[in-house]
DNA sequence: CTAAAATTGGGAATAAGTTGCAATCGCTCT
DNA sequence: AGAGCGATTGCAACTTATTCCCAATTTTAG
């Protein structure tokens, strides 16, 4: 794997260097796939090894120039990143928790691309987003209620 | 129609004020719906009408919590807002020329219910937007390739 | 191992949006 | 129409998220 992250760097004609490594471990090892720099930053303290906030960004920045990393702007004013595994999808995001889930649909896969053709527009890209508040929260609503 | 704004205004608990009102008259009449809250300012301030740019965000949070307008995220690192007509749309979203279209299908919408129910979500709010390159764009960019 | 080029850290700078507060305005009551 | 009170505004100071600047350090080709 170690291997695999060196070529992947030097293809994106980036140098092998420590917070690089740290942040690509990290963003592969965390449980949570979906994280702003701050998150990034925090976690990577709080295992020891520093990185400044300064460099996060700088690095989040470039794996995502090069299609490494995949960039969201949910509702909450700041970037989340998300390794790039290759497999498109979609995202539930509760609004009380932040909790990010991933979803596919074919059916709406290809409607997109139904409308998109009858628009006359070429797609690059496309971000479908479900705001909700989770199962978990909405219990929780309801306990206090 | 100022008969309307005042209604509407007082059943969303504010009071009718020279801001809300030239702000919601500029929405309600600029051939382009979408705007930053910046941009409501800039046009305001371009005919006359200042507002304070505190008060355009107020005012637009206001007027978004009223859901007399809705605020979308779209990639750029600002909220923009648009006029609620009442017909929900998505939006195509142009990313040579930023322009911005609308669409609806009724197909995604049930799918996007049916998902959400399933992953035991109670759905607020979702924004689809299709990125990609506009007709008009496409040939500008044959004609030059 | 060396030097050039890339990268980092840390703080200052910027952009977008919010907030505290005193002055002003809109609305209700008379 | 006028008075009073709470809502609203403008301004400036403050957050928050992110970028920029630059001296010091690290990578990498040779």
């Amino acid at each position: 794997m170690k291997e695999t992250l060196n070529i992947t760097l030097r293809q994106a004609g980036l140098r092998v260097t420590s917070p690089r490594i740290k942040i690509w471990h990290l963003l592969e090892t965390l449980p949570q796939r979906h994280l702003s720099a701050e998150e990034v930053y925090q976690a990577l303290r709080e295992m020891g090894d520093e990185v400044s906030l300064a460099t996060v960004y700088r690095v989040l920045n470039q794996f995502a120039e090069a299609g490494l990393v995949i960039r969201h702007h949910f509702e909450e004013g700041h970037s989340v990143f998300e390794l790039d595994e290759g497999t498109h999808h979609d995202h539930l995001v509760c609004v009380q928790c932040g909790k990010v889930a991933e979803f596919v649909d074919e059916a709406i896969e290809e409607r997109q691309s139904i409308i998109a053709k009858e628009a006359g527009f070429s797609i690059t890209d496309h971000h479908l987003t479900i705001y909700g508040v989770c199962s978990a929260c909405c219990s929780a609503a309801n306990l206090r209620a």
